[in-house]
Parts: structure tokens; sequence; C-alpha cells
RNA sequence: GCGGGCGUAGCUCAACUGGUUAGAGCACUCCCCUGUCACGGGAGAGGUUGAGGGUUCAAGUCCCUUCGCUCGCGCCA
């Protein structure tokens, strides 16, 4: 479109005709004076039909919700009593002096804005992805990948591609989708880019992906959906899983003073606050963590090999209160629930050197040190009742010499979720793929 | 998979212990409106109360079946 100025440029070109092309936001018709909210990719902007303007005014009161016009106006200051100072654009107007409709349309389900149930919210995904507050949400999101990113490569990470199509079960766990492959072969879809990640610390030896995985549990969780964006990182030459977890500490840090710095009216639409992240948080094992709950609480979970997600709100809210701390480290799970290739602490036998992250009562990441010595990751294969064989591709990196390394895996939509204190992982996801959604119902 | 909750207009919700013709706000249509910014005012249209069966003089409301959604749990990021 020729000379089209953006809406948030519109500043620039006080006093001067331009060219804008967007969406009808809202119209407010008072008879003889026409307001339009017009929106583009960049902002908003509200445009007057005045009265003497009598051929635009037939075509403005036709307007609704949603088309797409093309303006020719002059942008002029507000008078002074006419100034909004709540909102975006409100010193500054357009006088409309020819509209053009480039695309009408439907009668909307509902208003735009208006807060909807979220199966009405998820089905209706392209049209309330418009919304302003799901549009500052997804903006937030395009700012943590980028800054994700950003920090890793300015402290030489190399990002790599991992594939999503792979040719085996790899962990074992039986939640992996299957996929017809060539020759009756049997794929399967990645549920993690975790062993790509440690052959890449052979090649790199720090390296990152922001990759998609797919995990084919039938969850109904308000933290849970079939494929999400896993941003993993893995780096070699560590000394333990300290190591591993001050990276990713770092990262966290840098993610979230990126986004405070370049999402403040983003945030103001969503009328939150971003999570504490304070100069040291709360590291505790988790037996320390059990001992902890049942001196306070009286409940007795010290025996159980993980934490149920009613402990995991708890001990957010104690670091919270007792800290500062709007994030928690959970260290040292039992070598029961963890992965093969989890290191095992030497002075802590039968518990990991791994932890979980968590943040606002959720687990938002999980990571720690890799074993590293072949032939201790060959036994620790048969231990968990998987056969080596089906390893030799991944193995290959470790007979060709490994350093100590270490990573993690971090979901982006909860990631998201709890940055924005979102009461649903689904309001964080583009286009979320669960049991009973993938874009067009499953169900009739 | 298990357990709880819900299903009433396009959307969000109301309808006390079962009781006239199932209501409201927004959206929609028409009319009025020169300064609004979720504009305002007036009128109108819009329903097999998810579906099927049952109890009752009477069912949106109670019971059963079924479908759908949602929340929690398991598993995990």
């Amino acid at each position: 479109m020729q000379n089209r100025v953006l809406i948030k440029n519109l500043k620039e070109y006080i006093d001067s005709e331009v060219l804008v092309a967007g969406w009808i936001n809202v119209r407010r018709d008072h008879g003889k004076l026409i307001f339009l909210d017009i929106r583009d990719g960049s902002g908003i902007v509200q445009a007057v039909v005045l009265p003497d303007k009598k051929d635009i005014l037939s075509t403005a009161e036709k307007l609704r919700p949603e088309w797409v016009v093309e303006i020719k106006a002059k942008v002029n200051r507000r008078p002074e009593k006419m100034i909004n100072a709540e909102i975006l654009n409100g010193d500054i107007e357009l006088e409309i002096l020819g509209v053009e409709v480039v695309s009408e349309a439907d009668e909307l389900p509902f208003e735009k804005d208006v807060e909807v149930n979220i199966d009405t919210y998820l089905d209706n995904m392209p049209f309330t992805l418009r919304s302003e507050k799901t549009r500052a949400i997804f903006k937030v999101q395009s700012e943590i990948v980028g800054e994700y990113r950003r920090t890793l490569a300015d402290r030489s990470f190399i990002e790599y591609q991992s594939p999503k199509l792979v040719g085996d079960d790899a962990e074992g766990g039986g939640n992996v989708f299957k996929v017809d492959y060539f020759n009756d072969k049997t794929a399967f879809l990645a549920t993690s880019p975790q062993l790509y990640k440690q052959i890449m610390v052979g090649v790199y030896e720090k390296v990152f992906t922001t990759s998609t995985v797919f995990r084919a549990e039938k969850h109904s969780t308000t933290r849970h959906i079939n494929e999400y964006t896993s941003l993993d990182a893995e780096l070699g030459f560590i000394k333990d899983h300290n190591d591993v977890l001050i990276e990713l500490i770092k990262t966290i840090r840098s993610i979230l003073s990126h986004v405070a710095d370049k999402c403040q009216d983003e945030l103001k639409v969503l009328n939150t606050t971003l999570p504490k992240l304070p100069q040291d948080i709360p590291v505790m094992k988790l037996r320390e963590v059990q001992e902890l709950i049942k001196k306070e609480t009286g409940e007795d979970c010290t025996g159980e090999p993980d934490l149920e997600p009613s402990h995991e709100r708890w001990i957010c809210k104690y670091a919270l209160e007792k800290f500062g701390s709007d994030f928690v480290a959970v260290t040292h799970y039992p070598v029961s629930k963890r992965p093969f290739y989890t290191y095992e602490d030497e002075d802590d036998l039968s518990f990991t050197k791994s932890f979980d992250l968590l943040c606002r009562g959720v687990e938002i990441t999980t990571g720690g040190q890799r074993i590293n010595n072949h032939d201790q990751l060959v036994d620790k294969i048969k231990e968990k009742g998987l056969d080596p064989k089906s390893f030799s591709f991944y193995l290959q990196a470790f007979k060709y010499g490994m350093p100590p390394h270490g990573g993690w895996g971090m979901g982006l939509e909860r990631l998201t979720q709890k940055f924005l204190d979102l009461d649903n992982v689904k309001k964080a996801t583009l286009f979320p793929r669960e049991i009973n959604r993938i874009d067009s119902l499953l169900s009739k």
C-alpha cells in the first residue's frame, strides 16, 4: 500500500494528510458525527467523520467492528478539552477525508474484548486472538522467546534445530504419538529434544533450542497441553547441577528484565506484575521441603518420591513470604523418579543432581546434571528396563568423549502463564492442542 | 482413567422451597442524536432451557440414561 503510515507513528504527521489502514475496533455513531477507532498491527487511534462530509458519513454509518478499511485523513492534535490521557494516541485524532472498505466482516460472535468462558474463547480463537488482552499475552510471549535466544547467544550458546519426528519412544514413557512412517515403520513425535541436545554438547559444548514437543497424555488440567514449546539448553564442563541452575536463573532474570522494559503497555493491559526474582532464590532438597511441610502443616509426605501439586503451591507460598521470591528450586529427586540419563549424587546415593524450578505454584523447568560416562549410561538404561540397542545412535556421542554436562527444559507456555499470572496455560498457547481440541473440535 | 461442578437467546448470566406467557445486560435490526472514547435515548426481533426417557395435576428446577464442557487428581514442562 502506497505511503501507508503505521498508527504508532502518526504523531510524526500532525497537520499533514496520511493514509492509514486497519480494522474498525469500535464505531460510535452520533448521527451527524461518527467516531471510529482504527486498529492496525502497531496500535489504535480515534478517527472522526465531521458533519459536513455527507458522502463519507453514509459510508461510515455502514461500517461495523472488524471491517478492514483504508482511510485518507488529516492528523490533528486534539483540542485541550478532548484529550484522553487514559488511552494510546489520546492526544491526537484523525479527521477522515475518505474511506474505502477493503474487507467486510460478519457479525461478531460476541464483543471482542469481553470476558467469555474458556471453551467459547478457544473455539473462536481466530477472532478472540484479536482481543486487546490476548494480543498483549502473545506480544509478551514473543519477547520472551526473543530474549531467550538473545541472552543465550550472547553467552556463546549455539542454537540448533531438534527433530520432531523420532525413530523410537526414547524415554519409554508410553506417552508418545505414533506416526506412520515409510516402509511400514512407525515413527514417533518427539516428547523432548533431550537426547539430541546432549549429542550437540559433544559438538558445540553449549547449545539451546526452542523446540515443539508432543505429549500424548490425556490430562485435563490448567497447566497441561499436548503440544508445547520447550525452551531447552545444555552446557558442557559443569561442576554439577548448581552450575546449570545458575545459568538458568541468569537466563530467566534476563528475560524478566527485558519483558519489564519492553512490555509495559501489555502488563498494564493485563493488569499484572511480573514474578519476583531476588538475587538469591531458595534452593532446597526434596527431602528438606517435605520435612518443612511436615513441620509447618503437620501433613506427612516425607516418604513420597515427588511433591504433589498442593505441596508445590505450598512451598511457593512459603518462599514468597519467607524469602520474597516467586521462584524456588527443589533438588535431589530420587533416581526412581528421573530419566536414565540423570546423574546420581555420590554424596547422597539414590538421589539425583537434578532440580525442578517452581514459579508461582507450578513447576516451570526441570534440569540437572547428566551422566557423561558411556558405560555408566548403558548400565542406567538397563536398570530402567530399556534396551541399550535402541539408544545406539545416541550412545555414539558418549563413545567419542563427552564432558560433564547438564541442562534444562522449560515450558514456554507455562513460563508465559506464570509471568502473567494467567489462570490457564491454554491462555498462553496460541492454538492449544488438547484432548478435545485440534483447531476443529474432534467431537461433533 | 478416576472424582467434583456445569449445560437456559449469538455472548455473559438470572429464574426462592417444582407453580401463569422463561427474564436482564451486551451484540443484532430500525429510528433519534455535533464531541464520544465500552457514547447515549427509544422501539423491535431473537429460546424445543444440550439430547432422550421417567416421576408429578404441573419440570429450566427432581430421578435415570447419554452427549458436551470445565475444574481437580495421576503424569509432567
